[in-house]
DNA sequence: TTGTATAATGACTACAAGTCAGTTAATGAC
DNA sequence: GTCATTAACTGACTTGTAGTCATTATACAA
């Protein structure tokens, strides 16, 4: 029966050519204004049979996420990978970059992951796809969290909590990239998106220096 | 013609009455869950009249979340004051926890509040009122960047950008803020709220320490 | 050829934001 | 007191869109 494993992959194309037409249709002009319809029509298929691969359209955005945060955590591990023999604060600046670079070419995705837990989402996405955000986030996290396990053995951070000072690094990060990309509160403080960013970066290894936390 | 103050006096009560039963539907069941319907049932006003007072529901919500700042911006510059006298340090630590207290008795408000560039909102909400929160939010920075120049007049901050370590400061707590209200993905760092907020409170002024920036 | 399962469709429902023609109420001129 | 004018208010209606489901088309195996 090798009926069944075509049948299964050509499923499985139309799953993905629907997500790339939402892909299209979301950054195209943003999530809550792209339609199902649209995306439907992008596709080639009707509403109905979007509603066939996916529950709801936030479910399809969740996807879509899910697969950038793949490519995410990858450039992360490559960054890792390659400063792997440098002082700690280089290998943290190094992912930080790494983080930065990835989000200037997609801003819009970032906005996204950001809303995840706002709105309709919480509704209307399935706690398995929500599940599987958060633990490929937490993947993420894993990379700084080995980096800064080596600044510690290293005697450079002198840090206790290693996944504490992780996750403060990061929801730090995403505060700074959060102001970045919001065009108004950015010209509000008036500033350069990088300058603000490397500051932050560098206050933050500094502060890792420094803080015996707890 | 008295007359003429008394009807702007009783305009300006059912704006505010509008406004209140607004306050208690949206933080009730989360402003997408609430409707507009609601809102006026509350107000015991047709709809007709909650889109007389407010554009949009998004409006609306813009200014409750102006009344908010306000009270935000008077508590800062309440901890300004109070700590005028001690070492920038302690002052910044001041400021950083009346930060936090604020938005622990109001997360919903600090969700909302982060949320206004997203979705909706910049379609709904004319420019006007968007640049009315976004001073209200330049005014309580204001607070930050006056306690970091103390900080640098009295040597204990090394950067030289005052305006560019509070915005980065404020994006940073921000952040944390943020993962701290999101309980998902507090609980995937597996972080206590406070230990969150504090250990960034503290890198961050530790960094100041020693970030020569630019 | 035909019965069955699988895939796809699009007209339809539900719901909520926002509108506007029409109603009601207050005010003030006479 | 009556009437005209203005301001405030109403709620049925329009519009837009997410999500459903009875129906139809297609592919395959017997």
């Amino acid at each position: 029966m090798t009926t069944r494993a075509r049948r299964e992959r050509e499923k499985e194309k139309r799953r993905q050519s629907i997500l790339q037409a939402a892909h299209d249709v979301f950054f195209e002009n943003g999530f809550h204004r792209a339609t199902v319809d649209n995306v439907a029509e992008r596709a080639e298929v009707s509403k109905g049979t979007v509603y066939l691969y996916f529950e709801s359209k936030e479910t399809i955005l969740a996807h879509l996420l899910l697969e950038t945060l793949d490519e995410l955590i990858e450039e992360l591990e490559q960054a890792y990978v390659t400063a792997e023999s440098l002082p700690a604060d280089e290998q943290l600046r190094r992912l930080g970059r790494a983080y930065l670079r990835f989000f200037k070419e997609e801003p819009e995705c970032f906005r996204l992951l950001m809303a995840m837990d706002r709105g309709r989402f919480q509704d209307s996405v399935t706690p398995e796809v929500y599940q599987q955000v958060l633990s490929a986030s937490l993947e993420g996290l894993g990379w700084v969290m080995k980096t800064i396990q080596q600044g510690i053995d290293e005697e450079m951070f002198r840090c206790c909590d290693v996944r504490l000072a992780a996750s403060t690094l990061w929801a730090m990060l995403n505060g700074v990239l959060e102001l970045m990309n919001h065009p108004l509160r950015r010209a509000m403080v008036g500033m350069e998106r990088e300058a603000l960013y490397q500051t932050a970066l560098e206050t933050v290894i500094q502060g890792l220096r420094s803080v015996p936390q707890q």
